[in-house]
DNA sequence: CGGACTGGTTTTATAATGCAACCACACAAG
DNA sequence: CTTGTGTGGTTGCATTATAAAACCAGTCCG
């Protein structure tokens, strides 16, 4: 079997997430669907991928409990793809993504769009790790053990 | 030109991260680098994957300055990969992944780690999104601006 | 009813990935 | 110095994933 191995049954929790959003377009539809995005078009057109290809991806994320079909919205007889509470859960993980692009881009001039709290309109903190009395925690402060 | 479309100009800073570490890899190769994995066969053990696509992926890592090489530390004539400030800031990335595996996955009894502050040994807490005041955000209390 | 839109499937072409074989250099033992 | 093993790759080939385009049935809009 030469085919691209699956990371399913690692016992790493990194690789069990990535096997279920690590390829090249999960990310950018659930990014999506957080702005807003419901319908199959829309995902097509805002991020200009082949409509095959977006309707294997579509399937696996619903599949794996991240996004859910419900009847659309506008009352029509089609279908919105909406987040599960599993999917809105990614969201840390895309804040991360954007926040280190922020930090260490290359071109920062390029990025176009900054993420503010609604009411403030005032950027987000960056995503701080800490320990559980709450000291801020650098990765060296940091080990994995056993479960 | 029919080939994997590229990321790199777009305005959105998660599309621009994925570009350079959304493939299948680079993040399971940056967590054994946190982990302390620094030789080339090191991660081909440890990941299993296949050497002619570990020689492009460290290739393209250091290109993209996440990491880099540096003569072994244990005085041989190999080298060492190991990780950037660049790369080191991804930490946060693989935090938020293992995070969300731990709370939605859907067998976390094969989760074999877990991450704890060193001093201590008790769980780090969970990334929190906040706003510039401190208050906590949930993703429906975050909107995009244009920079 | 006619035409456009929606949400796909199918077909075909190219790129990425995986595997195995191979190879030059480093290094250690004898 | 010679033989054997480890390191860090490269090359060739097979298979899979991705992309583009054509096609199609059902839906909605006037």
């Amino acid at each position: 079997m030469v085919k691209r191995t699956s990371l399913e049954g690692d016992g790493c929790p990194i690789a069990r997430s990535l096997d279920a959003i690590g390829d090249w377009w999960s990310l950018l539809i659930i990014r999506d669907a957080f702005f807003g995005v419901r319908r199959f078009s829309a995902f097509q057109r805002s991020l200009g991928l082949a409509k095959n290809i977006l309707t294997v991806r579509l399937r696996s994320l619903v599949d794996r409990g991240i996004l859910t079909t419900e009847p659309a919205a506008d009352g029509s007889a089609y279908r919105d793809y909406v987040l599960t509470a599993k999917g809105r859960g990614l969201f840390p993980i895309l804040v991360a993504l954007r926040q280190w692009s922020e930090e260490f881009d290359e071109h920062p001039e390029e990025i176009a769009t900054m993420l503010v709290d609604r009411s403030h309109h005032q950027p987000v903190r960056k995503l701080l790790l800490c320990a559980n009395d709450g000291t801020p925690l650098r990765p060296e402060d940091t080990t994995l053990v056993p479960r």
